[in-house]
DNA sequence: TTGAAAGCGTTACCAG
DNA sequence: CTGGTAACGCTTTCAA
């Protein structure tokens, strides 16, 4: 089973191998027609023998040579959680069909080894990489960017971070929203609760409920609490058994983890929502729709998030200027919020 | 910016640009000595040179000259899938461990498309493939065996294939430890919903759930709906509320989409678990403990799953032979089945 | 223990 | 429009 290459193509078909590498690399335009300066019928019968041969084109020597390799990473701190499980399934498909391969790295929320991910896929040459950049991140991407790879930057911004393309959400839009519509239900004492990750998306997430409480004259109730992955339940537990005491009436819960925990400690300390207290979830999730009461929540489009951040690393990879792109937050209804004071 | 070289290297170093690859490719051994034939001090000097350099392997010369690429594919149905999403990030995990970046590709449950990530991956020389093959999907797999490359089959098995790796669940186990939990209970009426996907998991795991109810002289109740993906929330409904007036009382779900199915239209009808319906789950979700009653489930190894099929795989990468490997399910108590007849 | 040199399959360059 | 040929950076004989 000997592998085919371009030379056996071009004894077969009687031409030379740069014909059938021309002819190999030609893009179809809009008519179907080859935009490769080779005869119609020769291009032709190139492509019927290579096809009768099964020739595949050997992307390693093609790399070698040319420097660009097909393939672009995606790098998410943790492709099990389902939002960046979405997204890079969004990915996979929008490169697949403009005819990259994509390697998957985690960076686990984790500087060191964001770098050696980045390491890792800048040796197999990859023409382009999308990440979610966690703290600490910014000098593994600064290396890649020294090295001529495109950089598209996703979900969470590093302002300090030039010629890199960038595709987020509206954090502050979406902290804004969640928190207006609490206090339109006529609620006060709105409080918030988020991580000690110092990534942009939880801090904007922030400063829009900070805005909003602002806005409305309630800044003196604002309140954020922070807890960290690991130890989320047990502090949440703790931040809503005070908030009860205090009477809290609302949470806005800027990422999926903690609107689950929230929901989790809520069911076990029997408290119900909205009536204790109301809820604004964020992500996706069955939960949502499941749980005893339904739960307000903010999705991010993540098809479009995925396929816009493709397209600008195609686009940067082409030549193009990085570009940026922000996108909205959409809120959908439930009966978290479902209450009227 | 020139890209350092292994000849930079050398030149550097004053030796050849063998001896740097030998030193490059050096594995230690576990007394951390460098085993190849060259010098310590040599080796010593040219490791430190290249750190200076910062020498990155040029992973696509490497690959065209050895045919080795030092990647591996995974191609899962659906990498959003929470299940897939977990075992890929172990995967990626273990990968990253050996020394391999991994390319990741989804069949979207459809032939076709697994054959063109199958040959997108060929063609950049991956060194191995782990998939969960969809229906029909033995042909694409046959063809990257016949290229010599080697297969690792995950969560789904086709027997058909000769000389591949494997890493299942025992599906069958599943099925009969859900069925047989329930019926333990003093349940009699457990029926079983199911897709047409025509895989292993599920015939498997539908194959459990008739020996157990067969152990049990309960065979004449037993009874296997079929629904599919997209009409699931509709055909789930019409299947319980027959099944309501049936007197069915049990089902088990054999995956989480479906489980996560029946617990939405439950909520809809208003019926509740376990006194109207006792239910058994798949897989993993915080949807199990939010439920209104937390919900009995199956749970797959997932890092097992994932850790076990790099590891086979890359054993065959290494000329070992493929082996099978089937782990045991687990399962969780939840008030879903909290009742006594 | 070391080094020279021959490719691996492409693409890029230059000539016709 | 077409073809010859030199790289690309590495691994792999083979010989010293």
């Amino acid at each position: 089973m000997k592998r085919i290459t371009i030379r056996d193509v071009a004894r077969e078909a009687g031409v030379s191998v740069t014909l059938v590498s021309f002819v190999m690399n030609a893009k179809r335009d809009k008519d179907g027609k080859l935009d490769c300066p080779v005869n119609a019928e020769t291009a032709k019968r190139v492509l019927k023998v290579a096809q009768e041969l099964g020739y595949k084109r050997n992307f390693a020597a093609a790399s070698l040579r040319s420097g660009k390799s097909n393939t672009i990473a995606v790098i998410p701190n943790d492709i099990s959680n389902k939002f960046f499980a979405g997204i890079s399934r969004c990915i996979e498909e929008m490169a697949h069909k403009k005819g990259y391969t994509v390697f998957f790295a985690s960076s686990e929320e984790n500087a060191e080894q964001l770098a050696s991910a980045i390491d890792a896929v800048t040796a197999h040459n990859v023409d382009g990489i999308i990440v979610a950049p966690c703290t600490g991140g910014e000098e593994a991407i600064r290396k890649a960017l020294d090295a001529k790879v495109p950089v598209v930057l996703l979900d969470r911004d590093v302002e300090t971070l030039q010629g890199v393309g960038k595709v987020l959400l509206d954090d502050e839009a979406a902290g804004r929203m969640s928190t207006q519509l609490l206090l339109d239900k006529g609620l006060q004492k709105v409080e918030m609760i988020s991580y000690t990750l110092g990534i942009s998306s939880l801090s904007e997430r922030e400063s829009g409920y900070r805005k909003a409480m602002m806005d409305r004259d309630f800044y003196g109730n604002a309140k954020v609490h922070y807890t960290t992955y690991g130890k989320a339940e047990a502090d949440v537990e703790a931040i809503i058994r005070d908030a009860m005491e205090r009477g809290v009436e609302a949470f806005f819960l800027p990422t999926y983890s903690l609107s689950a925990t929230v929901l989790s400690v809520m069911k076990k300390l029997h408290l119900r929502t909205p009536e204790d207290l109301a809820i604004v979830g964020f992500d996706e999730s069955d939960i949502y729709s499941l749980y005893t009461t339904t739960v307000t929540h903010i999705v991010q489009p993540l098809r479009e998030l995925g396929e816009k951040s493709v397209e600008i690393l195609i686009g940067m990879i082409q030549g193009n200027p990085p570009e940026s792109i922000i996108l909205k937050p959409e809120i959908i209804y439930g009966g978290s919020t479902d209450i009227n004071k």
